[in-house]
DNA sequence: CTGAAAGCGCTTACAG
DNA sequence: CTGAAAGCGCTTACAG
């Protein structure tokens, strides 16, 4: 691999003019520049960034930090997207993502080795919860960090994250506009992930608009895989009082109630209509085609990583928290209510 | 953040003895090794990699290079899972990961840069191919390279995949055994992936063995997406002759063809048997589940990633290609045909 | 405009 | 068993 070294002999010149026009000085005759160049391109020569960085203090490179948690958050495609909007933003910075993926299983240490092993200038956690890294760390370390999800400690800042509150508003409003009035819940697990919690506030912002009730039978709590929908939706339809409609916190679980309902001789939507969260993957491929809610998990990651380099290079120190649009997808699980009784 | 100096100073040794405990060479007594370790745990003292990697010419990163490609392959959760099985298997080496995603508008040049930088001892590569790595820039700056998924040059070296050819002669024997005689395939793009061809010679394999021919006009290709499941199923059912069973190439198309199916009465497994391959998210998610040709992802990442330690430590120069087992789950979309004629 | 020197945090012969 | 010195590939005052 070609060295700064092997370029100044080439273009017979010092090193230090070699790094003057590799970082675009402007004291440098253009005839050297040139010669220079020439040189480089010649032997392919690219810095060694950890060189650079010794030096530097400059990494070029950030953490991705990605729990890899108990219900398989890490298979949804949701991540996939959200990895892919923080790859291409750090790229188009010339920065590359050093991935970590920390087990369950894992102790507080782990962090620790890679953070201290100097290898990133900043970090972008995915929603983390119990045993997430914590800012402590990353503050003595003076490594700043940007939360692609809500804050486990749930502070205000540093992060950027879906409207949760305002889709979940909008696809209750959607089922009451639609006519329903006995509506249940699928929420995700308790106390787990603050995503969920923004949701039933969302829900009750549009039941309480519209004076309608909620009922605790109807609420039912899984933990986003489709068997936990099913179950949810045994729950919550073999109650003596059965909803028209079901809002459900991702589309996985209302995967799991659209099997339920197949099983149990329930049409969709005629007999009950289904809307999910998410938008990912999943609601073009049952049937029928699920209403949800939309994100935008590839812009969550870009805005994420360009705060990020607002932080690492000292523009600013700290950012009000962004929240990202949502948007509801009328697909083919939802419409009125039929008359019964 | 504290270094080697600062640990020598509190163990009131050089570096180079600090230097020693951490490689744990024998010849430093008992005592000051302790006196070592103790100054480092209470400065929290972790090596600086760069630093390290500067001296010993080594990186202890690997990169890993998932291209994003229009077929949305990416999204895939099959992706998410090797990537898990490369990332669990480097960090037991401690090693780190370096995600690097080139898009298809980017250059050859991007490679360069990523690879070139000096940051990492060696690539695993998802399945590739027009426009991926080639070997040459990386036998020249001497990066050891393993590929998840086959090789674009065909190479029979230094790769690990699923033993493609073997899951579609499982598929189609399955098919086969059941009494279907008229069998529809629905394969991925042509000329595109490997793995669609050894999938392809597999199902002829079975078709062979059997004495069964394959009908041109029940070939179709799609782009392993939802909807190009649907279109394929539309040209091979709307033939003339209509087959009582269909292999697809991935789940997503079986999904597809699912979709066409219930949008012309055919009910499945009654009137259509359908099979897929993959096994990730979709089967449990379509009604009904989905027979299909399991792969074991995480495994590909895993093996790969071992075996490219082993070149990087010189252990080994090159490798045969590993070809990891496939296994048939029989769920609810295949059943005997109905005799109809 | 150009280059010699010091130093980033490590490791590795080498000498004691 | 211990440590002084050189050097990995870069950058940054500083002097000329």
């Amino acid at each position: 691999m070609a060295t700064i070294y092997d370029v100044a002999r080439l273009a017979k010149v010092s090193k230090t003019t070699v790094s003057k026009v590799l970082s675009n000085t402007p004291y440098v005759s253009e005839e050297t520049r040139k010669r220079v160049l020439e040189a480089m391109t010649q032997l392919q020569y690219s810095p060694n960034l950890a060189a650079r960085g010794l030096k530097n203090n400059r990494k070029y490179v950030i953490g991705l930090i990605v729990p890899h948690h108990p219900y398989h958050l890490f298979h949804d495609p949701f991540i996939l997207d959200i990895v892919l909007g923080v790859e291409s933003t750090a790229s188009s910075h010339d920065y590359s993502v050093l991935l970590f993926i920390p087990k369950p299983t894992d102790k507080q240490g782990v962090y620790d080795r890679f953070l201290r092993t100097g290898y990133v200038d900043g970090v972008v956690t995915l929603e983390s919860h119990q045993g997430g890294i914590d800012d402590q760390v990353l503050d003595e370390l003076g490594i700043p960090r940007v939360s692609a999800g809500y804050r486990e400690d749930l502070k205000q800042i540093n992060s950027v994250h879906s409207n949760d509150r305002l889709g979940a508003y909008q696809a209750l409003s959607h089922l009451l506009t639609l006519g329903h009035r006995t509506i249940g819940i699928i929420s995700g697990p308790q106390n787990f992930v603050v995503a969920v919690e923004e949701r039933m506030r969302g829900a009750r912002d549009a039941l309480a608009e519209w004076s309608v009730e909620l009922d605790p039978q109807l609420v039912a709590f899984g933990d986003f895989t489709v068997e936990s929908g099913y179950q949810a939706a045994q729950k919550i339809l073999g109650g003596a009082r059965r909803p028209t409609a079901i809002f459900n916190m991702n589309d996985r679980m209302a995967a799991g109630v659209m099997h339920y309902a197949r099983d149990h001789g329930l049409s969709i939507p005629r007999d009950l209509s289904l809307i999910g969260f998410d938008d990912i993957a999943i609601p073009t491929i049952v049937e029928p085609p699920l209403t949800t809610i939309h994100q935008y998990p590839e812009m969550i990651g870009q805005v994420a990583t360009e705060h990020l380099f607002e932080l690492i290079n000292g523009e600013i120190t700290i950012f009000p928290t962004i929240v990202l649009p949502v948007e509801l997808i009328v697909r083919e699980t939802t419409a009125p209510p039929t008359m019964m009784d």
